[in-house]
DNA sequence: ATGGTTCTTTAGATTTCCTTAAGATTTTTT
DNA sequence: AAAAAATCTTAAGGAAATCTAAAGAACCAT
């Protein structure tokens, strides 16, 4: 099992590497943009751990040249905090799964099993929280695997819910990543609740939990406890 | 993410502190030179917002301080139009950007997303204290390992409290903080009583220790000893 | 154009919690 | 020791945030 760990923060690169290492895996290094680039398109991995933020380059873009000649490995994002976008965007670019900085070993650990785990049945991206599904590919959402049809600001909503769970999101962050530049920051959000209902009512109906929860005059949060 | 709003003028300063706020940041304001000083040279910011033209002092003389004390800040200028030298002097002794006034919030929002991705701060986001522990991206507080719940105003009064520990805090600072501009500073902050007795009667509960200690005539202080 | 879908707006119902007020308690001053 | 000032405590009315449903507006494919 061949992985390449792309990554600029030094200790953190050789950290990583020297965990998987010991965890069996092949690895490799890359702590640019450009080698990284060069490697993906001359050899082959089964996962990349990807750090969006190079100093030569957004890691988004290797995406692209990891589709077009890598296209069987797996992608972790590694995202910085407050950066909500950037894991919704990975996983529209192809990306597998993201992880948060700072990590734990042992949680990127899991991560990188269950990504091996679903490769081998079927190649598509799913993101998931319990008995909910999205596959990022086919945009399909299911619960308890009864297939639901949202809209897309539905499925827009419920996505960046599931990729910032257990975060408290304020309507404001919520209404810049659904709207993005066409919004009046100094608006008022109330057409938040109307889509928040719609899902919340989809999801119930297909004998879903309600993991949105309302934290008055904070926001929301999707989560379980 | 910790963030220090240095500007005089009130009316910006609240704006920009509420809208910040909002965006899930953790923010102090201070509208003089001496304040700002005072708390750069004692408290640990993410970022800092700095309004360069205060009437008891020149911001470019708070980069020696901030640089001295706060060195992974990143600091954003605030300039007025016009004063181009400012910018470049303030670039030269260590800001990380600056933008013009008057600005939308909209793009001091992305510029200060453009600084921490580029800084990549992995901004923890546990503020503790003893027992206490607060996280602030699920906006948990545990007291012990027991989870308690707070409201709005008393999860912003703890916070406040743990981030100025060991300070005494006037009942006046603490109305400031959090009321931001709709307080009227004639007014009597009796009000300010029941919320501490609320989180008081919460973290008692749980089992935690009363650490608002109150100084008579003074305001209260979180502390230890 | 037309019909269907989705998005936004509106307004009333509901929930949550913030402020107020008033009496009790503590601390300081006289 | 009494008076004054500051703080504590509790409960209830009212303000603010959220929910919900339904109608109007915009969009899209035919």
């Amino acid at each position: 099992m061949k992985i390449l760990i792309v990554e600029d923060e030094k200790a953190l690169l050789s950290t990583v590497g020297n965990f998987l290492t010991k965890q069996s895996y092949i690895c490799e290094l890359a702590e640019n943009f450009q080698t990284a680039d060069q490697k993906v398109s001359i050899y082959e991995y089964d996962i990349i751990l990807l750090d969006i933020t190079l100093p030569d380059g957004n890691g988004l873009q290797l995406l692209k040249t990891i589709q077009k000649y890598n296209s069987k490995a797996g992608v972790i994002i590694i995202s910085a905090k407050n950066s909500l976008d950037d894991k919704i965007n990975g996983l529209d670019l192809g990306a597998d799964d993201y992880i948060t900085k700072p990590f734990e070993l042992a949680e990127l650990n899991s991560r990188i099993k269950a990504l091996i785990r679903r490769r081998q049945f079927n190649g598509s991206s799913l993101v998931a929280f319990n008995e909910i599904e999205i596959n990022t590919d086919s945009k399909e959402v299911t619960v308890k695997g009864n297939k639901i049809v949202l809209t897309k600001k539905e499925y827009d909503l419920l996505l960046f819910f599931i990729v910032n769970r257990n975060r408290v999101l304020t309507k404001e962050a919520i209404a810049e990543h659904l709207w993005q530049d066409n919004i009046d920051l100094a608006d008022n959000f109330d057409f938040v609740y109307t889509h928040i209902n719609a899902v919340r009512k989809k999801i119930k109906q297909a004998g879903g939990n309600d993991y949105i929860k309302t934290q008055y005059a904070m926001g929301y949060k999707f989560t379980d406890s």
